[in-house]
DNA sequence: AATAAACTTTACGTTTACGTAAGAATTAAA
DNA sequence: TTTAATTCTTACGTAAACGTAAAGTTTATT
């Protein structure tokens, strides 16, 4: 079993933020810790939805957002069916979201690989230079590396 | 071959944001047109770059990290061999993140079938329950749709 | 009992990424 | 040539997401 309660400062080391962004979120309505005396208790319940923020943080997502992602998870779905289908179409939306995100994310990674390889080559021929004793040749004009006019 | 130059306003509509953004980024040194007398004339460089922002931005991206970005593509790997080396481990980095942010999407993903599901469950119930004449039933306590005391 | 450690609220400050005029200059059209 | 459209610079305004004191409680420790 899980750990049943946890204190702000607990949260603020496991997930490395401050306790100021935990209490912040709370006042955006991300979290609903209870609130004992003077001191606010986190279940595991807040705990998972921190989680869920910075996951949505790590994806570029606002507060805002993140927050209508909750809503729209909290709703059991026991709406009307205007309501249902409306949420439908915003789950269709987020997915679609998503599946550009990884596109993007495709694309990078394919410069990265074409980057790194450069490097790497660059770096090998650099090595072999040195090993021959010339000096380092400076590699010539590149199509992004033109003296500004 | 792609048209050769673009004015500000050409980009404004075929990326769908403002002249302010467009010379905002030439501000923060991720863009570098032409300014031929009074006006700014972009090339397909240029047109490249923006697109390139905005695949950054959609992946949350700051400014100040694209323009990192940039920097790291610029540099024809000329460099010395500790440079080249900081560069690869930057390179690494990025990509790890990129991972990572493919684990979350993958995650939200899980989590909009689920809640597809739910949802498509509660439509085909609510029909169903009014082909029958009978009245709607209110879903009970779902774990996240508890009374807030 | 006094001090430290962790927690609280209140509130002003800061960075990022633009928005939004305002006013001047240039170019195109009527 | 007057008007209209596009562009420019300058500059103040703003929303989001916290940072950073300040000053006061509560709980734990010596």
């Amino acid at each position: 079993m899980t750990k049943k309660t946890y204190s702000i400062s607990e949260l603020s080391h496991e997930f490395e933020l401050t306790t100021r962004s935990i209490r912040f979120y709370e006042d955006q309505g991300l979290l609903r810790p209870e609130h004992r005396g003077t001191t606010r208790i986190y279940g595991n319940q807040d705990r998972v939805r921190l989680k869920l923020i910075l996951r949505g943080k790590r994806l570029g997502l606002s507060l805002a957002e993140i927050r209508e992602l909750f809503a729209l998870w909290d709703q059991t779905p026991s709406g009307s069916e205007k309501q249902l289908l409306l949420m439908l179409a915003t789950i269709a939306s987020r997915r679609a979201h998503l599946e550009q995100q990884i596109k993007d994310i495709a694309m990078v990674q394919q410069e990265l690989d074409i980057a790194e390889q450069r490097c790497t080559e660059a770096l090998a021929k650099l090595r072999q230079e040195m090993s021959e004793g010339r000096v380092p040749t400076p590699a010539k004009g590149s199509a992004t590396n033109r003296k500004v006019s």
